[in-house]
This record gives structure tokens, C-alpha cells and sequence, in this order.
DNA sequence: TAAAAAAGAATGAACGTTCATTTTTTGTCT
DNA sequence: AGACAAAAAATGAACGTTCATTCTTTTTTA
């Protein structure tokens, strides 16, 4: 249990409102005013945690993202086989993409528009490496299909991501039999 | 060949403006003054053709996404065998996503935010029809995984947007080969 | 009591939208 | 066909509002 200062507890409370104020009504409907209000504190106190309103956006993309990723590796060991290794970290992910679903949401939205700038953007991806080695490895074995890093990703990872979304505007139900039907579906896409 | 009306012209350069400037800035940085500039027409103009600049957004996207499914099934035909429709049909859509990029880009942010609202997105997947119906017939016939429509979508179709957007954004290049792969992972995670 | 943090009010710029005019098109009459 | 008037389309400037950000003052902390 690590306990929070206020000024943490003032910073970690501004990066929720903006998650929850841009999933809900966009960026463009997300005023510093709002995100003040919402995180009960005002407008010129966002000032002294973030350079301005880029600057915040940027920052809560790379550590939610920071988070998503290390929640994704939490219980991965490279010393895994790649089969078993790729189950953990996905189940790890889809865990996450259900449970915090805010964040997952907030990261869809900006992996899919320009709201984020290209540095963040770059910074953001760097902590997917662990997967990416262990695909790598997967292809040196012959256990994995030999296609490019976006190939897999696209079938094995990101469709969590849509279901995700359907789940969150109540268009279908993401249960337990479900997940496992998707998680053989992305394995059996990447699988040699 | 239709000739276009002046007035279609206009109306065809506001729609085209607004698909760049949003895909490149996001709607918080696509103001009505750029996007009417960028079509050669005063400000005051776009008020004629649209009631306001949700009604502007939310008509594009119908119009854009009712493009898009019309060039997926230009060529599918329901009395085909479920193996071939879908490879028809999945391909029509690869093509769409690659030739007209800024299109399918636009609708990709677009199925991913809230700057749409509710009605139009209903609007916009009504067009999918086909395709569920030619899933439902699959599923019948024992030739595609009895799976949710959402788990087929996630797996079969999304993928391409995904790809779509790293081709976009400069992460790789998705050539014929890795299309034809990537078709293959899609038919693989469907078929029975 | 000095320094740091936070606040609310203020500021100028930018936005979406409207208004008063001008320009273009259309239809009619010669 | 050409002249003209009514209607429609289009415009640039202007409006009120809202925004991101800053400034000055107050409150909290050390």
C-alpha cells in the first residue's frame, strides 16, 4: 500500500477526470475547465502538473499506457514456453482491456486519432518489447507463424480492443466463454 | 459519368475537407473556418448544406461508411458459396481500406470516439447486413464457428483497419503478399 | 513567517454560428 | 437571343460564447 501525498493525490485525480471527460464527450469536449471541476480543483492548478493541455494529454497516454503494459508482463517470464508465454500475457491484457476499462478505453481512442503527438505515440509502443521478443522467439522455434510484428498483433492482440469497445457501449457481453473462444481464435491466427 | 451540380461540387469539396482536416488534426482542430477554406467556400456556406458541425460530421460519416460497405459487396452475391462470398467480400474491403485510405481512416477514428453520435453509428452499421447474414448462413451450413457476431467482426474484418492504420502512419508496408497472409489468418479464424 | 501551493477572476484568442449584403442563377417577357 | 427582375446561393464581417492560459491574491505548508 504506497500512500499518496496530496500533491499526487491532486495529479493522479486530474489524470482520471481528463480519461474519464475525453471518453465520454472527446477531446474536443473536454475544456481544462471541466477536467478542473471534475477533479475538484481549479482551472490554473492543472498549470502546476502539466505544461498545458497537449502536455497532459500526452503524459496520461504514456502512463496509462505504462500501466497497461505492465499489468500485460505482470506474471510473464521469458523463461516460458512460447505458447504458455503468449496465454499469460494475453490473458493478462484481456483482464485488463475488461477491468480497467476506462483506461483501455482512453488508449483506443488515442491509438486511433491524432490527438496524441508522434513522441508520445513512439514512447508509448516501446514498452510492448517483451511481447515483440517474444514472438521473435516463437518464429525462431517454428512455433509461431513467420509474419510481420503488425500481422500478429493485428489478429492476436487488437481485436480485444473492438470487443472491448462493443462491451463498453453495451452492444454485446464479453463473458467468460466468450474470452476463451476469442483467446484460441488469436492463438490459432498466429500459431504455426 | 454523373455530372455533378455546382452546388454537388461544394458540397462534395466541404465533405472531402472535412475527412482530411479531421483525419490529420482531429475534430477539436478541424474548425469550421479551415475546413472552409480548405473547399474554396466562405465560412457562412456551410450552414447551407449542413445544419451545424455535428450535423456536418455525423452526415460524413454516414455517407463515407455507406461507401464503403457498398464497394464491399459490389461484387458479392448471397447465392455464393460461404467460403467464396466471404473471401469476396473480405477482399473488396482490404481494397477499400488501401485505395481509399483517407476514407477508411476518417471511419476508423470515428468508430473509435464519441464525435459521432449515437443515431448516426446506428445508421452507419445497419449496411453491414450482408455480411451478418452471410455469417448466420455459415453458421447454419457448419462452415463457419458458431461465434457472436461481434467475435467474427473482431477477428475476421477488424484486423484491416488496424493494418490499415500502421500502412497510414508509415510502421510498414502491407504488400500483396502480406494481404494474401493476412486474408488467410482471417479465413482461419472463422471457418469451422 | 517565509515559501509553496492553490485559488478565482481576468485575458486575449479562437471558435461556431448568424447577419446584412452581394453575386449568381433562374425564369419571363420582348 | 437579350434584357430584366425575382429568387437562390454565397459571401465576409460581426456576434456572443467558450476556450486555454495567466495574473493576482489567498490559503496552506514547513
Amino acid at each position: 500500500m504506497t500512500t499518496l501525498t496530496k500533491s499526487q493525490i491532486k495529479r493522479k485525480a486530474l489524470v482520471e477526470a481528463t480519461i474519464e471527460l475525453v471518453n465520454n464527450s472527446g477531446f474536443h469536449a473536454a475544456p481544462m475547465s471541466k477536467i478542473a471541476k471534475m477533479a475538484n480543483v481549479s482551472p490554473a492548478t492543472i498549470y502546476l502538473y502539466f505544461e498545458n493541455k497537449q502536455d497532459l494529454v500526452n503524459k496520461v497516454y504514456i502512463e496509462v499506457k505504462a500501466a497497461f503494459t505492465e499489468y500485460a508482463f505482470a506474471t510473464y517470464d521469458p523463461k516460458m514456453d512460447v505458447e504458455k508465454g503468449f496465454e499469460i500475457i494475453w490473458k493478462r491484457i484481456a483482464d485488463f482491456k475488461l477491468k480497467e476499462c476506462e483506461e483501455a478505453m482512453f488508449l483506443a481512442q488515442c491509438d486511433n486519432t491524432p490527438i496524441i503527438d508522434e513522441p508520445s505515440r513512439q514512447e508509448g509502443i516501446k514498452h510492448l518489447q517483451p511481447l515483440l521478443d517474444l514472438w521473435e522467439r516463437g518464429r525462431k522455434e517454428g512455433r509461431i507463424k513467420p509474419l510481420s510484428d503488425y500481422i500478429l498483433y493485428a489478429y492476436a492482440i487488437n481485436p480485444l480492443s473492438f470487443l472491448m469497445i462493443m462491451q463498453k457501449r453495451g452492444a454485446f457481453q464479453l463473458d467468460e466463454d466468450h474470452l476463451e473462444e476469442a483467446y484460441q481464435s488469436a492463438w490459432s491466427s498466429i500459431k504455426k
